[in-house]
RNA sequence: GGUAUCGUGGCCGAGUGGCUAGGCAGAGGUCUGCAAAACCUCGUACAGCGGUUCGACUCCGCUCGAUACCUCCA
């Protein structure tokens, strides 16, 4: 490929050429999930639009080592709750060791993103097993001056950090704004400013996840366990950073406080955020309680979902919107995507048995084709413009059908573009795939072959009931019969 | 209150200073024993008000509205 990828960094608010800091290697650094709850469609987004990224960047060319957290300690429930964190204060509730509940969450991320196809990442570190990191970092920060230490806490010292660099770059806040606005907690008098936050926190004698520091037996604060996990596994300075929106601030900026402080520069080229998943055009998240879980989804287990949704349907949903807009969920919105993959997997199947006519009589769509792949490359190059390379395929899909219908023809050079561009953007960068093919054995295929041939003779004597009768009973075991002009075709699905 | 994003046809959702997004739903047609599928055609959508321009949905300003972040959240 010959013309460039562009991306949106957050950091300049703009699309920007992609130049890795080293290529062929590309390193990219995603926030995971903090493994206290059940994954839901919030947690699926940001999963299915960089793993669209790591799948793009590994299509080009580039050796991508792909970090993807799993945070197991350390997010403060309130900086007021006496330094409960999540995962302990759940334990408690299920009278669970901290690690248990962790690890069982984390079980169940992986199970829902290996169903929504979700390539694993290159590294999943977690934050647990990367104690005496966090804790080195944070002396290099202290060393550097923009922390202090009180009663076994550490904290990081905004007002003296604002002196020398701008906190706030990345998210367009203020410092002024942020002092005055802070909201007044009690617990934190320990604080200096109201706006400077926890690197170390000391436990509580009832806190049962802890680890010994210079400082305390304690735990660490939410935002150090990526500067120093990106730091060990993609070195000092890499490519890109992803995540949430909703993580832009307070946690990436401090993110990038931290290894100002500690490296004496930042650490990242890229910053990348995709936006929320709405309901009701709220966002859904955990603390509006709002949220539907991927079990939910995939079982139709939940009061407002109005049938299940297969996980194709939720990875086609995200990927039909951009990732920097909202997506709004909804049974009518979700219906239309898992009809419109039907229909893009119907095509394919078409595809793959579709003759190519002889040359030289006129095939208009040539071009076309061509055209269709160009199409598809500028979308990804802008932005990892998913919505637009489906709207082209749709073009593909008519194409097809209209070939299958005889209504146009195609060369064998055409087809096999064709055949091309939907194996790599279907299934290499897409990552959908067919979920009903998985029952294509060839038994299947040779009864199929034989009821069909019973179905064809009755139909020639015009014995309508025992050829609806067949047609009935199969569409009862999820099999759809389709009468074509040269013969009758059958497919997995209603 | 501060910061940011956004407001597109019945629904979802792209995009652009003048030329078709796409999907779903709907209407009509072709095909067909019926059905399904497929294909063709259609609806003159860009919050409101000003401004810039030969021309704006697209640029600028204002108004209204929505959302996110400012506290844990993907």
């Amino acid at each position: 490929m010959e013309s460039r990828l562009f991306l949106f960094n957050t950091l300049s608010r703009s699309k920007e050429v992609f130049e890795p800091i080293s290529p062929p290697f590309v390193g990219l650094y995603v926030c995971g999930p903090t493994v206290y709850g059940d994954p839901h469609l919030g947690h699926a987004r940001p999963a299915v639009s960089f793993d669209l990224v790591f799948r793009y960047l590994q299509h080009l060319g580039y050796k991508v080592r792909y970090v993807r957290n799993i945070t197991d300690v350390g997010h403060l429930e309130h900086d007021l709750d006496e330094g409960e964190d999540k995962i302990a204060k759940k334990a408690r509730l299920e009278q669970l060791e901290p690690m248990e509940v962790a690890q069982y969450y984390a079980d169940r991320y992986f199970i829902f993103m290996d169903a929504l196809n979700v390539k694993r990442p290159s590294i999943e570190p977690r934050a647990s097993g990367h104690i005496i990191e966090q804790i080195e970092f944070i002396k290099k920060i202290i060393e550097a001056g923009f922390a202090y230490e009180v009663n076994g806490s550490v904290y990081f010292d905004i007002e003296k950090y604002s002196r020398k660099f701008s906190y706030g770059k990345l998210s367009g806040r203020v410092l002024e704004d942020l002092m005055t606005n802070t909201r007044e907690l009690e617990g934190q008098d320990e604080k200096r400013n109201p706006a400077d936050f926890a690197l170390w926190k000391r436990a509580q004698p009832e806190h049962i996840m802890r680890w010994p520091s210079p400082w305390s037996d304690g735990f660490p604060g939410w935002h150090i366990e990526c500067s120093a996990m990106g730091a060990r596994y993609l070195g000092e300075y890499f490519d890109i950073h992803g995540g949430g929106m909703d993580l832009l601030f307070p946690h990436h900026e401090s993110e990038i406080a931290q290894n100002q402080s500690a490296l004496g520069h930042e650490s990242v080229k890229y910053w990348m955020h995709n936006n929320m998943v709405t309901i009701n055009g709220q966002k859904m998240g955990k603390s509006l309680g709002n949220f539907i879980t991927l079990d939910e989804f995939f079982t139709g287990s939940h009061a407002s979902l109005a049938q299940a949704y297969s996980p194709m349907t939720i990875r086609f949903f995200i990927l039909q919107a951009h990732y920097r807009s909202t997506l709004d969920f909804s049974n009518e919105a979700l219906q239309a995507a898992e009809k419109g993959l039907k229909r893009l997997f119907a095509a394919i199947g078409v595809l793959e048995k579709l003759q190519a006519s002889e040359t030289g009589t006129g095939h208009p769509q040539s071009n076309e084709i061509k055209k269709l792949k160009d199409a598809c490359y500028e979308a990804m190059n802008d932005d990892f413009n998913s919505p637009m390379v489906i709207a082209s395929l749709f073009e593909g899909v008519r194409i097809i059908n209209s070939v299958n219908d005889k209504k146009e023809s195609i060369t064998a050079e055409d087809l096999e573009t064709l055949k091309k561009i939907f194996n790599t953007f279907v299934f290499d960068i897409l990552g959908l795939k067919n979920e009903l093919s998985g029952d294509n054995s060839e038994c299947i295929k040779g009864l199929m072959e034989l009821v069909l041939r019973i179905r064809q003779s009755s139909r020639e004597k015009k014995d309508w009931g025992t050829s609806d009768q067949i047609r009935d009973t199969l569409s009862e075991l999820q099999i759809t019969v389709k009468d074509g002009k040269d013969g009758s075709t059958w497919e997995l699905g209603k």
